[in-house]
DNA sequence: TGTACATCAGTGAACGCGCGTTCACTGATGTAC
DNA sequence: TGTACATCAGTGAACGCGCGTTCACTGATGTAC
């Protein structure tokens, strides 16, 4: 990674070094949604861009690890946010779980480096810890909607409300990913394929 | 990398220096399956597990891109082995179809990493020539039959048979990709999942 | 049949580099007396 | 009000390491005469 405007940063004041924390967290958000790859991101850089020394980054993570389970905690609420908001000014439960996978698609497609590393990369073995990552996908959400949708008879209720959920973070995610993984496929418009998998699961 | 059971290999004899580069192809395949990292295979692991040096593996391959898009190449042929295989037997497009979605989820799952770094890794950056990944996906095979079952009306063909094979791709995709990207979530059973998203597409 | 030579499949040693991380330190700021 | 001291947010320099890659080389083997 490129030097980036290298920060000029103020020392924090007294009691308020967590703030340094904050921002090591945004820069290396930032630096991975520009390289796309945690190997490109160096501790080097990341101190570069919040315009600090290297070492500095060790007052408030105990390895690199550890920062980039941090930011990928930092991301997955913000899924979480951003589906939540959408499913906020829902009709019915078929429109809120309609409007989760519309949410969905445009964070990953507005984020693909981040949704990258959410959704398509290895954790550190070990390193992800289900407790820690409880707003994981925003999927418990999606999982409660899909359940209300059954009880209204909106949806068949078959295979279950988790199994279901499932097969439509599958969908999402299969087109989600492609996208981002092969971006010189000759793709149809994203709208034509989100309409054409709605179809399939959701026939209004 | 660990050293491999480092193999003793004798020098090929005169015109056949070709048999190294099909041996580095394989053993980098084979180290990619176990450590499912690009960056943890390195020349030198590569070069051990054949049992040569180093600078060999330059007689074959400019750089290490040129050696993983090989492998990549290989790879993709394999998958496009496998599912035209799986489709020899079948009975109607339908099934054809059908046979073609389990092997492709079948290769992915029992080459997990391999399947990682074809379809949920970014390539370098103008390294991916289509003209020579034409095989890519076997998804030419799968268009081909998709529109075999929309002319003899098994299959609705609203949505056109690119759309519609893009969307039965993405749906095996997605349902493989999150398998072998969040191990540690509590997967229902692959086939529930794999039946759950074909009674959505082909209602049979 | 014998020998000089070209070819070929590799080797051995080294290059410069960037990485994650550690360790002893500094210097401003608040606090106790 | 003045001074010694603890605390805190960082710094500077260095560590050992493994990486991709290069370059001059070797030594067996086939070929020409």
């Amino acid at each position: 990674v490129t030097p980036q405007a290298a920060a000029i940063r103020t020392r924090s004041p007294r009691g308020e070094g967590d703030r340094l924390r904050q921002e090591i967290v945004d820069a290396t958000a930032r630096l991975l949604a520009e390289t796309g790859d945690e190997h490109a991101v160096s501790i080097r850089s990341i101190a570069e861009t919040v315009g600090v020394t290297p070492p500095s980054i060790y007052l408030h993570f105990a390895d690199k690890t550890e920062l980039l389970l941090a930011v990928c905690e930092d991301r997955f609420e913000e899924l979480d946010r951003r589906t939540e908001a959408a499913a906020a000014g829902a009709a019915d439960p078929l429109d809120e779980i309609r409007r989760r996978g519309e949410a969905y698609v445009r964070f990953g497609l507005e984020n693909p480096e981040h949704y990258r590393i959410l959704f398509m990369n290895r954790f550190p073995a070990g390193a992800w810890d289900p407790e820690r990552m409880a707003k994981a996908c925003a999927f418990d959400h999606m999982v409660e909607a899909v359940q209300r949708a059954m009880d209204a008879a909106m949806l068949p209720s078959d295979d279950g409300a988790l199994v279901t959920a499932i097969g439509m973070w599958a969908a999402v995610h299969g087109i989600v990913s492609l996208l981002i993984a092969k971006p010189e496929f000759p793709w149809p418009p994203v709208e034509t394929l989100v309409r054409h998998i709605t179809r399939a699961y959701a026939p209004s």
